[in-house]
DNA sequence: CGTGTTCTTGAAACTTGTCAAAGTTAGTGG
DNA sequence: CCACTAACTTTGACAAGTTTCAAGAACACG
């Protein structure tokens, strides 16, 4: 139950067989804790202890500059993982807020290397699953250093309908979005006052309709054009791809590090 | 030789053995080539059919919108090479192009695969450079979304410091930096135009001078307070760390991919 | 010793930020 | 179920930071 938004995540990049979903359905059901809106799940400059799976509910990874600027660095849906790298680190580099109250699994790392040991399928879909994360990372660089306030939001409006409608969490081109205008505001680097006019301009275009967190698209492609936004870069389309006979797609990860010292 | 860059940046995350090394050193010779600059050493959209190794000089990463408009990544300095999941790519979600002439090492998925499970050490290894790269994306983000275009300048100025000086490529508080104005623009977002302005608002405070190619820093903690700078990111001194018996590292990665199909 | 790139400068326009206050919505407790 | 508070959204006026355009100066290379 609990794994679902995880292992329909990882079918996307690579077919999983029952005994994979197995896997994965014990590990994220280990540990299961639920956080408040507004919480920290996890705090830069704590060791992270486990990785976070998000299995319900909407979170935000940012970063905060000492004068209390703070830059959200994406936005973390239901199926999202951290990457698996970062059980490496001594402080982690970054927080992990609930937005809304939120569902996570917290699988530890020898849980991890279990899986990725088990299963060379697992580890090449969380190696993917890493990949997508970094190249959306990628993409808010462009966003944030390229596109004006316009295009900005125009560009993140797609990509949460996108990574939405992938997960089942859109109806039609609407969708629920739980982000205020101040946290939309640190996520594409403008201000909070300027996201509202940014975001009446969009309506008064008739692209969208944003009314309480209600979210609807009128016309995406001409969002997607007002944004310059192409959603290539969520490889949301992987899905067949390696399940063909993939020559040596060797075990891959199972980072873990040494559990407690 | 040409491994060297590489096997001293993986020696900061990891004590390698003389074997590790040597499995390096191989992989880095097997196909090395040389590119002028402003070429592109391997371009949007094209299948990555290896790993690049940079083992002398600067490229920088980057990724262009359908107007022309660029943003640099990340600039790829010795011993940097591309993150291992790259591989799995279909097409390469950003380009990377020599600043100087430099010398890249080619890595093929397989032997790449070789490295990971022929040595634990090396598989962690790499994860930490992988880790480094992500770390440094986000941190661009923060860049980008959240400082002014001083605050960027100064924070950029920093970060190349502390890199250049982690390979040796400083004298004392100065250093080579080939980039133009118009690839530092790219890289922090602003207008050439307002770089230079800026770069001459530095001098002003007679925290840098820069003349032609040459960088230097006159007062780097005043530098760094200008750039809410804080070095953390870049993980230099993570060393001796790995070194003494870490218990449960599992083998880790091998990511390999279909070789040509 | 050109020729093309890069750097520098000035002035004007424009985008975005700041401040402050009013309006709205949502959640909580009586 | 209404009242009340706190959080969030919206507006206006103004200030500031940044971009753009255009042109001249300084370099660098062949």
């Amino acid at each position: 139950m609990n794994a679902q938004p995880l292992i329909r995540r990882l079918s996307r990049y690579v077919a999983l067989t029952p005994d994979d979903e197995r896997l994965v359905e014990e590990a994220a059901r280990e540990r299961v804790r639920r956080v408040g809106p507004r919480e920290d799940v996890m705090r830069e400059g704590e060791r992270p202890r486990c990785l976070y799976l998000l299995v319900d509910g909407w979170g935000m990874r940012y970063k905060s500059l000492e004068d209390g600027r703070r830059q959200v660095l994406t936005f973390a849906l239901p199926g999202d993982l951290c990457e698996q790298t970062a059980l490496l680190l001594e402080h982690a580099d970054h927080s992990l807020a609930a937005i809304t109250p939120i569902t996570v699994a917290e699988i530890a790392g020898p849980r991890l290397a279990e899986l990725t040991t088990a299963s060379p399928r697992l580890a090449t879909a969380l190696a993917w699953s890493d990949l997508c994360g970094h190249a959306l990372q990628r993409e808010w660089t462009v966003n944030l250093g390229q596109r004006t306030a316009l295009e900005r939001m125009a560009h993140l409006i797609c990509e949460l309908y996108y990574r939405l409608r992938a997960i089942g969490h859109t109806h039609g081109l609407a969708y629920e979005l739980p982000a205020t205008q101040a946290m939309l505001a640190d996520a594409t680097g403008i201000s909070a006052v300027h996201v509202n006019r940014t975001l009446q301009e969009l309506r008064a275009a008739e692209l969208i309709t944003l009314r309480g967190r209600h979210m609807t698209i009128h016309d995406l492609e001409a969002l997607e054009t007002a944004g310059l936004f192409n959603a290539s870069y969520l490889h949301l389309d992987q899905s067949a791809r390696s399940t063909s006979g993939q020559a040596d797609v060797t075990p891959i990860p199972a980072r873990s590090v040494a559990t407690e010292p």
